[in-house]
RNA sequence: CAAUGUCACUGAA
């Protein structure tokens, strides 16, 4: 079984997605049992690719065996839902979690923020906190992305405050994420002041400033920003 | 020995 799923994993990661789910008939067929990572690997290959009903046939099956109760299935449940928009479903299930946990939540907030709900995930993350749970780097890259989609500029602003009390002023996703909320906001110099302090740029810290040039109108910058990131190696995708 | 939640872009009537 931690050869399937060490191979249904890679699927999942890098596709095609279609064959982790293969691989979990072709076990079946050979009579080797999944146990909790490999229901875990084909919930999130079913949400990667949107497949809602594909995901519920295995809800159905996690449910036969008896793994519904596990934290990490659990938590990729709720991840399934949220991935495909099933938002009360998604709550339903994390509702039940015996175990809620900061994945459990950000996988919540994520899919409230992804699916036109930021009043929702700004009140879960309110929510969150009153539970006295700790905020991670993921947790925090989704705070970010759910006050740019609400437009919510104060409460960005202190989340990026606490960010950097918090230590996690190096991490690259938070970052990017940073420069993209401050580019919504149409906060070019904070979107550039952020930039300017990144330890590393990756292709996606020059397409967040590239983008908000873009939104905004301003076009000169747009070319001369993508000019500038080749002449610093890095190749567009 | 395998595992769950996050980053940019993807046009218009």
């Amino acid at each position: 079984v931690v050869s399937w799923t060490a191979l249904m994993t890679g699927y999942a990661e890098y596709g095609p997605v279609e064959k982790a789910l293969e691989c979990f008939h072709q076990m079946e067929q050979r009579s080797v049992s999944p146990n909790a990572i490999t229901f875990a690997c084909l919930l999130k290959a079913c949400g990667s690719i949107g497949d809602l009903k594909k995901g519920q046939e295995i809800h159905a099956y996690i449910v036969n065996e008896q793994y519904e109760n596990d934290t990490v299935v659990g938590n990729s449940l709720v991840g399934l839902y949220a991935k495909c928009g099933s938002l009360t479903e998604a709550r339903e299930i994390f509702e039940e979690l015996t175990v809620q946990d900061v994945v459990s939540w950000t996988a919540l907030i994520a899919g409230y923020a992804e699916y036109g709900c930021g009043q929702e995930a700004l009140k879960t993350l309110d929510n969150m906190q009153s539970e006295n749970i700790s905020p991670d780097a993921v947790l925090y890259a989704c705070s970010v992305k759910t006050c740019s989609i609400e437009g919510a500029t104060d409460r960005g602003l202190l989340v990026h405050v606490e960010i950097a009390s918090e230590g996690f002023e190096r991490d690259m996703t938070i970052n990017n994420t940073l420069i993209g909320m401050y580019a919504k906001f149409n906060m070019l110099t904070e979107a550039e002041d952020m930039f300017n302090m990144l330890p590393e740029r990756n292709v996606v810290s020059w397409t967040a400033l590239i983008a908000g040039y873009s939104e905004h109108g301003h076009g000169k910058l747009v070319l001369s920003c993508f000019e500038q990131m080749q002449i610093e190696g890095i190749f567009p995708n």
